[in-house]
RNA sequence: GCGGAUGUGGCGAAAUGGCAGACGCGCAGGCUUCAGGUGCCUGUGGUGGCAACACUGUGAGAGUUCGACCCUCUCCAUCCGCACCA
């Protein structure tokens, strides 16, 4: 007899959604909190997909059990709806971006519901709401007070395609994040967030937080910290006369015997102070120019070769042996990264290497080792401890030795001292594009950047019909000039808004302190409910922007605890990246792929809860799994017997034939429950299932516990057969309790081997001591010790006996 | 190039120092059914054997251990992230 899913799963989700069921409560006096955070979703696409089944079920899994337990669960909803994503898809269908993010809402609230999520639905949030961006252009007002916000003109990554300046985070290897094409450098005058000032404590919450290592690792690597020295060089005439100075940075203080030149990042600023000096300068603006259009496809060939320009007429001075060495700009030099300028040691540095082949400069060995072919590295050199070359005083000395006595010179020259360096920029945070929040600041001839008073909140998003971005680069928004043209805040005379808008970013980084008090007109949240609420327990979501996302948020939760308006410094405790649904060629299944499932078909074809069950059944929840229907048939089958343990009842209390399995299933199931391990879960109610059905029956109290610890993962149907048996709800029940007592059994089978092979598996009482399992195996299994001398037995309690011979 | 992870039957996968392959799919055989792309039962890593059983087996090789999928080292393969970061 099968069950009828549609008519079924409709009546619950109907109830828990009108009745709002899973209501979290602020400040419950008796019920502890945990509060499981879902990555909202991106409203660009507007239908979940199946990834999201990998993250949603697992995180509405965890919501139930713990309300189970008696805590009181947070589980909130919403959506990112502003910036480029959702403006994009937008344009591209025609719509204009508040209709579309309006249907989007829609449609994602519709799917939450047939996926049978358990959200509190009075806490949604949409991050294009003037009631939540209020709160994104406060927290921008704060940043701005606190000198951590700043205009500046700059060379940042623009994407052509989109029309819009882009974070080094949103244009990774040369990418724009959202339409794939090639990102450029052009200089802008740009906002950037402080970024750089949270670099220690962002290293210090990803320490903290309980996270998968290989996703730590990609937060390290993106901050980069590098330790190291900054050293001054003098810059001189061929007539010596000195023109200036400026710094490098290096990690290998003991090579600067092995300086032959120097390289500045192409837009360095010392080529501009000192362009009259130059005697090629328009050479150099040449280089300039080329590098800057660099694409994609010059940086990923394969030669890298090295290209760049002599700056002829300047040298700089090596301070440790006042050696004269010709300076270049080149690309290979970062202008973003320590100060824009490297010393060169072509010897011990395989791209100084390189360059110097390229431009025939000499070179000077200082470490031992076989430089012909290639440089000999610091990796290899600290390795082996080579002794030093060529290095004055320090020659003969092994490196680890002349590392640091040299660094000890640098310091006591008055030219260098020791720094650390992060590959991480500040945050370029404005785009050229119509949708997202303005920026609540004027310009104002008199009184420069003026921010808006806090009262004057939310500054709103004009409409217009005219949002596509402009083919110059300016936001569509200049052209709405009743809205552009605006009175200065601070005297009154005519003033001028800011254009730009923030990036997608900016809604979704901090968006979990608004569940906490969403409706609030006063703050982001009410601090009494944030320090209720607490760091997000669980946290899940997909991986595909998490280094991005999970930084901006330890960020501006830093920000936000260093000027008091949250009691905490970590957003997250536990961060869960789900793995990916592969489709059947192993890729990543995508929305747009057309052999993408969705995971509405799949619901209507087989009903939800067998959705839920399949899903995670295929592997586990941070593992990739390729999607198929093959299998689907065992989770069906299975629910089908669930549906037929109504007819099975018989008896009141748990019987003596299923307490011991019944005990263990109650403890696996809580474990793995919080380890989010679904898919053991799943086979091992399965186990359960089928010794029942073996035996013919099942009590009503041992199928109430059963329907409770599958509840979570198939709510449904679990309520159902709970009301039809019980006549009552399910969610008024408690988790069942196991006992100890019930987990071991008196006798126990166990492994024998011999000589550490298995030879045996025999029945024994348990806790016997050594001695009296030896004798119990020699009266009942002669065999196994017959006919030699038992050396030596290894015997772990209630676990294996080893015989040695 | 650097960093991280993973590697187990025909397939998805269990087992984190103690009986490898639980559970599910698939496959084979059987029962039920008017019928079945239904339900139920049995078997199913490989090799040999009618069989009990024997040997073998977790990417490859070494090591630690009474005992290794699990810990250590070397190598190979795949996936992901970053990529001229001084």
């Amino acid at each position: 007899m099968n069950y009828d899913f549609v008519s079924i799963e409709k009546k619950w989700q109907d109830k828990w959604f009108k009745d709002n069921t899973f209501k979290a409560v602020d400040f419950h006096p008796t019920k502890p909190k945990y509060y499981i955070l879902y990555e909202f979703p991106n409203v660009s696409g507007g239908n979940l997909h199946m990834g999201h089944m990998k993250g949603t079920i697992p995180a509405d899994a965890l919501a139930r059990y713990k309300r189970l337990n008696g805590f009181n669960v947070l589980f909130p909803i919403g959506g990112d709806a502003f910036g480029l994503p959702a403006e994009n898809a937008a344009i591209k269908k025609g719509t204009d971006p508040h209709e579309f993010v309006r249907d989007g809402m829609k449609r994602f609230e519709e799917q939450f519901k047939k996926l049978g999520m358990s959200f509190d639905y009075d806490r949604t949030i949409c991050t294009s709401d003037p009631e939540y961006y209020k709160w994104t252009q406060w927290i921008f007002l704060q940043l701005l007070k606190h000198g951590k916000a700043y205009k500046q003109r700059g060379v940042v990554n623009f994407c052509p395609n989109c029309q819009t300046v882009l974070s080094n985070e949103d244009s990774q290897g040369g990418k724009c994040d959202r339409c794939g094409g090639d990102v450029v450098q052009k200089e802008r005058n740009v906002w950037f967030l402080k970024m750089r000032d949270y670099c220690e404590q962002m290293l210090g919450n990803i320490d903290r937080i309980d996270m998968a290592e290989s996703l730590k690792e990609a937060q390290r690597n993106w901050i980069g910290k590098s330790e190291g020295m900054q050293v001054s060089f003098d810059v001189v005439d061929e007539n010596n006369k000195k023109l200036g100075t400026f710094d490098i940075f290096t990690t290998c203080i003991e090579t600067i015997y092995g300086i032959t030149f120097m390289v500045l990042a192409p837009e360095n600023k010392l080529v501009d102070n000192l362009k009259n000096n130059i005697k090629n300068f328009k050479d150099v603006l040449a280089y300039r120019k080329k590098t800057a259009l660099r694409s994609e496809f010059d940086r990923l060939s394969d030669q890298k070769e090295k290209t760049g320009c002599v700056l002829e007429g300047l040298f700089a001075i090596n301070p440790v042996n006042g050696k004269k060495v010709t300076i270049y700009v080149a690309d290979f030099v970062l202008a973003g990264y320590g100060s824009g300028a490297v010393m060169a040691v072509p010897s011990h540095d395989q791209r100084d290497f390189e360059f110097a082949k390229a431009f025939d400069i000499p070179m000077v060995q200082v470490i031992e080792g076989d430089c012909s072919k290639h440089a000999v590295e610091k990796k290899e050199y600290l390795e082996k401890n080579y002794k030093m070359l060529n290095s004055a005083e320090f020659t003969g000395l092994d490196v680890k030795t002349a590392k640091k006595k040299i660094a000890e010179k640098v310091i006591s020259l008055g030219v260098g001292k020791k720094t650390t360096n992060y590959k991480m920029q500040d945050w370029s945070f404005n785009r050229q594009r119509y949708w997202g929040e303005p920026f609540p600041v004027v310009f104002c001839d008199h009184c420069g950047i003026v921010p808006l008073d806090e009262a004057d909140l939310p500054l709103i998003l004009p409409e217009t019909k005219d949002y596509l971005p402009n083919k110059n680069g300016d936001s569509p928004i200049s052209k709405i000039t009743d809205f552009v043209n605006c009175k200065c805040p601070k005297c009154g005379r005519d003033a001028k808004r800011e254009t730009d808008t923030m990036p997608n970013w900016a809604g979704s980084s901090w968006y979990w302190l608004r569940y906490c008090d969403p409706h609030n007109d006063k703050a982001l949240a009410d601090f009494d409910k944030l320090k209720y609420w607490g760091s997000v327990d669980c946290y899940t979501g997909g991986t595909e922007h998490i280094t991005r996302h999970v930084l901006y948020a330890f960020f501006w939760q830093n920000f936000l605890y260093d000027i008091g308006a949250v009691p905490t410094r970590d957003p997250f405790l536990r961060k869960m990246g789900s793995g990916l649904i592969l489709d059947d060629t192993g890729k990543k299944m995508s929305k747009s792929s057309t052999n993408g499932v969705s995971p509405m078909e799949v619901i209507d074809k087989y009903g939800v809860d067998a959705a839920r069950l399949h899903v995670h059944f295929l592997g586990g929840y941070e593992d990739n799994t390729p999607w198929t229907y093959d299998g689907i048939t065992g989770i069906t089958t299975f629910l089908d017997r669930v549906w037929a343990l109504q007819d099975m009842v018989k008896g009141d209390e748990i019987s003596k034939e299923h307490i011991f399995e019944l005990n263990r299933l109650i403890k696996k199931v809580g474990e793995d429950y919080e380890n989010l391990k679904l898919n053991t879960i799943i086979s091992a109610l399965m186990i359960f299932i089928k010794k029942v059905r073996d035996d013919g029956f099942i009590t009503k109290q041992e199928l109430r516990d059963f329907l409770l610890l599958l509840n979570p993962l198939a709510p449904h149907i679990t309520s159902e057969i709970y009301e039809r048996v019980f006549h009552a709800e399910i969610l008024d029940d408690s988790w069942p309790k196991y006992d100890e007592k019930y987990l071991v059994e008196d006798v126990i089978q166990i492994p024998v081997q011999v000589n550490g092979k298995l030879a045996k598996v025999v029945s024994i009482k348990r806790d016997l001591n050594q001695d009296e399992v030896l004798e119990y195996l020699r009266q009942n299994y002669p065999k196994l010790t017959e006919g030699f001398e038992v050396k030596k037995l290894i015997y772990i309690p209630n676990k294996i006996i080893n015989i040695i011979k």
